[in-house]
DNA sequence: GGATCTATCTATAAATC
DNA sequence: TGATTTATAGATAGATC
């Protein structure tokens, strides 16, 4: 995760995945150990290594059976109401992703639509603009046609609190379709 | 751990301890699916959570007990040979923050020393020096001079590799003590 | 193969909503 | 309380020895 974005996959190359092992492995302990210290709380990580041909468990055997005889107590229907499984945990993440991905594409559309108002300002015109980008500006520029007839209606009724940065620039913007 | 560097110890504060329990869980919990990902290889992680009444499991039953089963099946004594119980991991990481404080601890010297150095040859003179700093500084300028000699030898015999910076500042120092 | 370095990515504490 | 944001601490991929 440095130097380069690193691609969620299996590692094919043979050291590099054992070094990845490695690095990881120390981290993940640390972090366990970190959060059973900060929060108080009993947890184990058991790995199954087999760089090592051995299990590596935290805090050690005691602390993890403790742990372990507490997870079989509780009965099987138990254990899966409310688990994190991997596929859940997955389902999750992806939604997440979605989401912000959504967030951003608004966004990115917003600028886009802004410089494109900001090149008719200086008079640079509309050729280079495709059709669907036509209607994306069309789609912003009633948006602020909207939101400026809303706000005169306000102001005609003396309670207007419209920006007058907003209104020069979209007032100056030529319609389009 | 971040805003402000964290004290390794049990949050006091209820509200706060929960807010980093169930972040880092979450982060754990990714952690762990990034390893197993990654390097292909099966691991699970089980937090005794007492703010969700609730063991979490990672990835699922079947996926802990698996790797729980071979947990139980290495004996007693495979089991605590080599593993990384919580003295020991303590004890690595104190003893990896020693050496590197250490470490620094000669750099600092190292640089101050430099630094009375130039000062020397700005005629800043040592007067604000107490007697520790002093000692220092004369115990550089000794090894400095050692290195000179040594140097002028090679030199006579016509194996100078000598650096002509490094004679010059060293020898203009008035020595001390 | 392991130890170390460092540029960069990720996790997260605190603030804010 | 929980979700989101932001600034910073921490983890680590790739390089180097």
């Amino acid at each position: 995760m440095t130097r380069k974005k690193v691609k969620l996959a299996f590692i094919i190359n043979d050291s590099a995945r054992k070094a990845t092992f490695k690095k990881r492995k120390k981290g993940l302990m640390k972090k366990v150990s970190e959060l059973s210290t900060l929060c108080g709380i009993d947890a184990c990580a058991i790995i199954y290594s087999p760089y090592e041909n051995q299990l590596e468990v935290w805090p050690n055997t005691m602390g993890a059976q403790r742990v372990l005889a507490e997870f079989k107590r509780m009965p099987e229907m138990e254990q899966s109401k409310k688990m994190v499984n991997q596929e859940s945990f997955i389902r999750q993440r992806i939604a997440k992703a979605s989401e912000q991905l959504k967030k951003q594409s608004k966004e990115n559309k917003e600028k886009e639509m802004t410089e494109v108002m900001y090149q008719c300002l200086a008079g640079k015109g509309l050729q280079n603009l495709n059709l669907g980008d036509l209607n994306d500006l069309d789609w912003v520029v009633d948006q602020n046609l909207k939101e400026i007839n809303k706000r005169i209606e306000a102001f005609k009724k003396g309670a207007s609190t419209s920006s007058s940065a907003v209104v020069s620039v979209a007032a100056a913007l030529p319609l389009v379709e």
